[in-house]
Order: C-alpha cells, then sequence, then structure tokens
DNA sequence: GTTACTTTTTTCACATTATGAAAACTTTTT
DNA sequence: AAAAAGTTTTCATAATGTGAAAAAAGTAAC
C-alpha cells in the first residue's frame, strides 16, 4: 500500500495548484461533513424523526448517522427526547442561524435588488414600510428618464393613495382596514379609492393577483406597481414598487412591469430569509 | 497492556457495549463534525470573519478551516461576499434553525397574540423560552414608538435579569434555582438581583403574584413584565413580555400593564393545549 | 413473568479520507 | 513594479470515519 497511490507522473513536482479537475465531485469538501449536513437538512424537513427513519431515508448505516447525531447534539444543534427517541433541531440551532437576520437590513438587501428592478422596468423603483397609516418611503433609485417619479427617502403617503400603501393593506387584517378607513381617507384625485366599500374590493383583487396598482389614485399622470415582502415570519413587512408617467406606464405594459415588480419582492423577501409561502392564508 | 481493560472477565469476547470509559473523550463522536461545529460556532459568535481570523481564533491550519467553509458554503449554511472576503452565516442556516422554533408551534401560535399584546400596552412583546441558564428571545414584536426596547431574536439574557427569566425561575424547583445561583449571577446594575436570599424573595413572590417585573435589573432605564406561559403538561415552557423605556413603563402603570401580559400568557397557554389552572400548585 | 422482536448503542479492523505543509495563485499595499 | 498578505490547491501520510455485527435496552407478544 506504499505505492499505488499516484496514477502516474513519476517526479513531476506538481505542487501548488493546477487543474481542480472540473469534475462535479469537488475534492475540496469534506466528505464527512458533508454526509452530517445532508442528515442535517433531512432531519429539519422531517422536522422531528427517529434514527432508523434517518437511516432509511439516506441509505446510511444507522452507526454512522448514529455518531452523526450524538456529535451534533453535544452541540446542541440537535437534540433527542428519550422517551419517544425522536430527534428534533436544537435550540444552537436557531441560535446560529438567528445570525443570518441580523446580519443585513431591509434597505441593504433591497439596494441592489431595486437596482436591478430600475434597469429591467426603466421606471424609479421604491421601497417603503407602514409608519402610522401611511407609507415611508425608505429607499429609491431613480430611472434615467427625463421624465421620472420622484419622491425622496423619508417621504410619506398614505396608505389608500399609494400601490406600496394598497399592498400592505391587502394583507393587513379586515379589522385594521376598517379602522384605518374610519379615519377617513383624502380624495387625492378622481381615481382615489376614498371609501371603504370601493377600497375593499380592490383589495382583495390585489392579494388574489399578487400585486397592486396605484392608477393616477394620488396623483394625476402617474402610475405605480407594487408587490409585497415578507419577512421570515412569513409576514408582509414591506413593499416595493415602480412608478411612472402614464405615458410610459401604459395599460398595456402593466402585466409585465408586475411581473418584474413580484420578481423584485420574492428576490427581497428571499434575502431576508423568508420561505416563499403561498399568499393565501384565512 | 493486554489486560488492565476489564476489571474482570478474562477472555471475553468483549463486543457490544461495554462501559463507554466515561472519559471526556467520548469515542462515539465524528471529530471532523466536532471540530467544523467549532468553526461555525465561532463564525456565529463573530457575526463574520475572514479565514485567516478564523483559522487564527481557532488554531487550526487555513487549509482545514477553508474547506470546512466550502463545505457548509455547498450547504448554504454559510456565505461568502466575494468582494471582502468575508464569511458570513448562510440563509440555510437560518432555515434548519427555525425549524427549532415550529417544534412545538410556540411562535407561530403566540405572534397574533404578542402583536394584540403590543397594540394593547403600546410596548414591545417579547418571547422567550430557557436556554442553558439564560433566556432565548424567539419572538418579538416591536412597538411604534420612537422610543423602543429593541433586542432581535437569538439574543440571550441571564435568567436571574430579565422578566421572563424570573418567571421561568420562580416556576423551577428551589434546588435548580440554587444550582443555577451557583454558578454566580452577573451584577448587571444596582437594582439587579444577584444574591440567593433577594432572588428568593423576589421569585416567591413572583409566583404569588403571576407576573414578574424588571425593574431596571439588566439594563437601567428599561422595566419589563412578564408571565410564564404553560403548554399541555402543565408545564412552564416559555415567557411572554412586555419592556419599555421607565418613562413610560411607570410604577403606576405596571399593574394595568401585567394584566394585559398575563392575559396574554393565558391566551398562549390555552392555544398550545393547557388547562388554565389555577396557578399554585405545591 | 418469560420470550421474541425491534431499535439503539458499542466495538473492531480496515480503507477511506481528513489533514498540515508547502506551492501556486490572487489581490492589495507599498 | 515589487512585495506582502491572504486565498486556494496539491500531495503523502497518519488519522479517523465507516460498515458489519454484537450487545444492550426497550417493547410487544404470549
Amino acid at each position: 500500500m506504499v505505492l499505488a497511490n499516484n496514477q502516474n507522473a513519476p517526479e513531476r513536482k506538481q505542487r501548488g495548484r493546477p487543474r481542480a479537475f472540473d469534475d462535479k465531485t469537488d475534492q475540496n469538501i469534506i466528505k464527512s461533513l458533508d454526509r452530517a449536513l445532508t442528515v442535517l437538512s433531512e432531519l429539519a424537513t422531517l422536522d422531528h424523526a427517529t434514527l432508523t427513519e434517518l437511516s432509511t431515508h439516506l441509505n446510511q448505516a444507522p452507526a454512522t448517522v448514529y455518531r452523526v447525531l450524538t456529535t451534533f447534539a453535544q452541540h446542541g444543534i440537535v437534540e433527542m427526547n428519550k422517551t419517544t427517541q425522536m430527534w428534533y433541531i436544537g435550540p444552537n440551532a436557531f441560535l446560529i442561524g438567528s445570525t443570518f437576520l441580523r446580519r443585513t437590513g431591509l434597505v441593504d438587501v433591497s439596494r441592489p435588488i431595486l437596482r436591478d428592478l430600475m434597469e429591467r422596468t426603466g421606471e424609479t423603483a421604491n421601497l417603503g414600510v407602514e409608519k402610522d397609516g401611511s407609507v415611508l418611503f425608505i429607499s429609491q433609485i431613480e430611472t434615467h428618464a427625463p421624465i421620472r417619479a420622484f419622491f425622496p427617502p423619508g417621504t410619506l403617503s398614505p396608505l389608500h393613495a399609494s400601490g406600496i400603501g394598497k399592498t400592505l393593506l391587502a394583507h393587513a387584517t379586515p379589522k385594521r382596514v376598517t379602522r384605518y378607513a374610519s379615519k377617513g381617507m383624502t380624495h387625492f384625485t378622481d381615481f382615489t379609492k376614498s371609501t371603504l366599500e370601493g377600497l375593499t374590493i380592490d383589495l382583495a383583487e390585489i392579494k388574489s393577483r399578487g400585486y397592486s396598482i396605484d392608477d393616477e389614485e394620488r396623483n394625476l399622470g402617474m402610475r405605480c406597481i407594487a408587490a409585497p415582502i415578507y419577512d421570515v415570519y412569513g409576514e408582509v413587512v414591506a413593499g416595493i414598487s415602480v412608478s411612472g408617467p402614464t405615458s410610459r406606464v401604459t395599460p398595456q405594459k402593466v402585466f409585465e412591469l408586475a411581473q418584474h415588480v413580484t420578481n423584485a419582492a420574492k428576490a427581497v423577501s428571499y434575502a431576508l430569509g423568508a420561505q416563499i409561502r403561498p399568499s393565501a392564508v384565512p
């Protein structure tokens, strides 16, 4: 066993960093760790499982899986319920995973996605959150076009008369919507949805459709398309939108633009750790 | 050296499951995985780090740490920012860790109740469980107020200096409390209950009263009111609290706030299947 | 209670493979 | 432009992870 190790290459120096052989089986990973992580992922998707369940699912010897689990357990990554003989994900896994959340805020995560959205659509892209019954615009990438929508970060706009605002309302409880409406909704243009009935119909449509349209409801000549951003808890925490003049954002182009907006919203949601879950939850 | 292994039993085949030699170096763990998890923990506590930082901190060859990281990266457990050459905890770590929360359904159940509690009290509402002598905050709804208590999910705080922590201790056995106290209790402020005697008196009061008050015991200027959450077995498994600045959470308002907190705790307990039993049970 | 069955835990011998050192590559600093 | 600092990559060997089977422990059957 001293020999037979090198295929050939009698005395090639051959140190350093050559080909890395483009083949799948990357030589630079630790196989045992790789296998261990497979076990962990499986346990996470199963939520809980016994040793034999795991070992059969993964086609691995029980002894191997057992060692993996006990090692994880020593670090609090997994836990076992002695009486039911079930393995679970442990608190330390949550602790480690939660540092992912601290990493980047909404704005940092969104910035490159907003830029991309602006470039794809050619219109100003915005990011907004709810603040005391209004949308607070917290980030924006402006279009290059001379005629452009513009509202600097810090701008406030009532929920019912803004694309992002309506998206946020669409995912709120009916009670909250009613309470919001009861405080009176300013009538900005002839298109503003300033009655509870009209608004409710629109919101239902928005929720099922997945995006909202502000059709000159705040400013005449400005149209706006928005989609919701979810956080890790599956809750809507913000909205993303593009806004532009009706001359460019025509009814014919709305659908296409909406695809870009919803994609961007999904990208931000994912970056925030949301599992993209289908909206409708009664 | 053939002998000295077994106390007696000369030539027993000695397969199976003997003593396991109670020594530290458990033979049944995977060393490479163990090392890898050390790297992961270190990265989590540092929040972000370069390869060399990690390898020097852990006294490991750069190559080894590198392989560990790339393997983790392949599973999305860690990520690297190519430009800054910084390693971070990745989204998949969060995803796996978050199944810990789903285990009991505690978080899902609590979320709307936390929100309601925040809206009734106007203060940040928190949910926490015990983890190795600390409270692990696993969920939070922040108040709208500009001055607010803030500690993101994943935050840890010693049991004796936290509202939720003291609630949990109040329902533990005296033996556990003594053992906890014997490990030393950090003195955070002049109000911290950092002696066993002082703590014991407080805990008794908490148990009979039904809720705990953290009266600037962890952070000056912050007051906190907490109540226990019971599971199906009538065991205290978590705590719920509101926390805010002393300027708003005044001594005069404590009682009223406490009613909301205990109601919320009862609502969560009930949702978990606990029969709301009259508190005191010997 | 005893026996048979199932699942977890441990041991052993061997071959896989994880590892450190150094070399090559890459990027940043001087 | 040269040098320094940090990263990837390769190789040979020692370390160690692995499966099979045996033992322990718990569960169901009788």
